[in-house]
RNA sequence: GGCCCCAUCGUCUAGCGGUUAGGACAUCGCCCUCUCACGGCGAAAACCGGGGUUCAAUUCCCCGUGGGGUCACCA
């Protein structure tokens, strides 16, 4: 009970670490913060051929990036071979383990090989109560390429117990070598650690996520404008739940919260909507600055967009216009590549057809929008209520859309945009007359 | 195929013997409204099948079916 707790960050630097392994460590990281305990960052990198330290900044930069911090560490298993290599002789001695004669490919080499003791296993796992697994297919498994090439299963179980790990946590694609592992703990007379296997993440066709569903690794998430407290709390949600209707946490949120008893033993597919709406919520609360400097990046980030970004109200742009509007902040290149802006730029050339509100005559059209124009050219304070307020009663008595509709047509040339006040806040007083003006010469 | 894990709306899930089976995302409808978006309201939508146990099963047990995982000198 007074135990303290102590996991691992584990990644094996061969790969992207994707959003699988990151709700793994998520989870470890929750259930440690929580209680009070300590994390160790360890990279399984055995296999040289396939590791790779890129891989490793990438891991660090993604933990860093969701505030996912460790304890200890980061260690690499290549830098602890002799630690080992030590294991692996005393198990030799005591010879529950042998060399074996045979390998594959090269006629000569050796493999160093467990003498399976053939028992059946039976460990206790948080999330799925208990399991029982016959380890005698396994037969004497190889634990080590070479005396000074240690595999996965023995440096994992030679770190964590010297590493006094108390819970592995971890994802269930690894329930079937737990057994394995135990065979080699016992075997060098540790102390089995707490287990908890986590339900796989899908993809929408049910299969192991991967890149084919699209996004999978913090840094292409970041790329569309996902935010890290965002992904933290939707991939919190996918497998746990505080057991109410609550959706929206932070990082403190979680950490209070979280149980892994309260963690589900069925795999979960992984939605990109709902990370949306996730994401949303989680954007609507950043600070006001920092949620411009995000539409910056995105928006500003080619000649026209800066242009765009070169605007005088661009702030106002993005309170006005966008804020509401996104899910991610990706969503703005998109809007802007769709044209959804370009009547900020560029003055519209509106067709007389279509600046007729139903069935409305031109005669009236022309009308209001006169009066439109001269109302506007008294509002000396140019503020969108300002703006709303000269032109309002005007459109309540004379029908909002036959008013309304012309104005913002004129304004913007698109059937679909913001609300006129908030276009002919945006243009500028001078910008929106002349576009008014030469609405109404039209008709 | 052997072994292991899993099974509630399309999706994420609540439920831990007795509920009108609840919420969220998505979808659809209505309202708001000059359009779009936002917002509000509402609708449709699920217990894989068969046996037990029980007065009573979505819930407990068994079998089947389905899905997934794993069977490396990868981690």
């Amino acid at each position: 009970m007074t135990e303290k707790v102590i996991t691992r960050f584990p990644p094996s630097p061969t790969g992207s670490l994707h959003i699988g392994n990151i709700r793994s460590l998520l989870f470890n990281y929750l259930y440690t913060r929580k209680h009070g305990g300590n994390i160790v960052m360890r990279f399984e990198d055995t296999d040289k051929e396939r590791s790779d330290k890129v891989h490793e900044a990438v891991a660090l930069e993604t933990l860093e990036a969701l505030g996912l911090d460790f304890d200890r560490g980061p260690f690499r298993q290549s830098e602890r071979t002799e630690k080992y290599v030590s294991a692996l002789n005393t198990l030799i001695e005591k010879d529950l383990a042998f060399v074996a004669e045979e390998s594959e490919g090269e006629p000569g080499k050796h493999v160093i090989r467990f003498r399976n003791p053939n028992k059946t296993i039976t460990f206790h796992d948080i999330i799925r109560g208990d399991i029982t697994i016959d380890t005698t297919g396994f037969g004497d498994f190889v634990i080590a390429r070479s005396e000074d090439s240690p595999v996965y299963h023995l440096s994992v179980v030679v770190d964590d117990i010297e590493m006094g790990v108390t819970h592995v946590i971890r994802g269930e694609d690894h329930i079937t070598s737990t057994p394995r592992q135990i065979l080699l703990i016992e075997a060098l007379g540790g102390t089995v650690p707490t287990y908890a296997h986590l339900p796989l993440i899908v993809g929408s066709d049910k299969k192991k996520l991967g890149k084919r569903h699209g996004a999978v690794t913090y840094q292409e998430f970041r790329d569309l404008g996902y935010v890290p407290s965002a992904i933290v709390n939707y991939l919190a949600l996918l497998g746990w739940n505080p057991g109410d209707d609550r959706e929206f946490f932070t990082k403190d949120e979680l950490i209070k919260e979280f149980s892994l008893e309260r963690v589900n033993n069925s795999p979960a597919s992984f939605s990109y909507k709902k990370l949306d709406s996730i994401n949303r919520h989680h954007i609507l609360q950043m600070p006001e600055d920092e949620y411009l400097g995000e539409v910056k990046k995105f928006l500003c980030a080619n000649a026209e967009g800066e242009k765009l970004c070169a605007f005088v109200n661009f702030e106002d742009l993005v309170k006005l216009v966008i804020r509401e509007r996104i899910n991610k902040f990706s969503e703005v290149t998109s809007m802007f590549a769709a044209g959804e802006f370009d009547w900020l730029l560029h003055a519209p050339e509106p067709e007389v057809d279509k600046l007729l509100w139903k069935d409305t005559s031109p005669e009236n059209t022309r009308k209001h929008l006169g009066h439109v124009i001269d109302s506007l050219d008294k509002v000396s304070n140019w503020t969108v209520d300002d703006i709303k307020e000269a032109i309002w009663p005007y459109a309540e008595r004379n029908g909002r859309g036959e008013v309304l509709w012309p104005m913002r047509f004129a304004l913007t040339g698109q059937e679909k945009s913001p609300d006129p006040f908030t276009v002919a806040f945006l243009l500028g007083k001078e910008e929106a007359l002349t576009r008014l003006q030469k609405a109404e010469q039209l008709l």
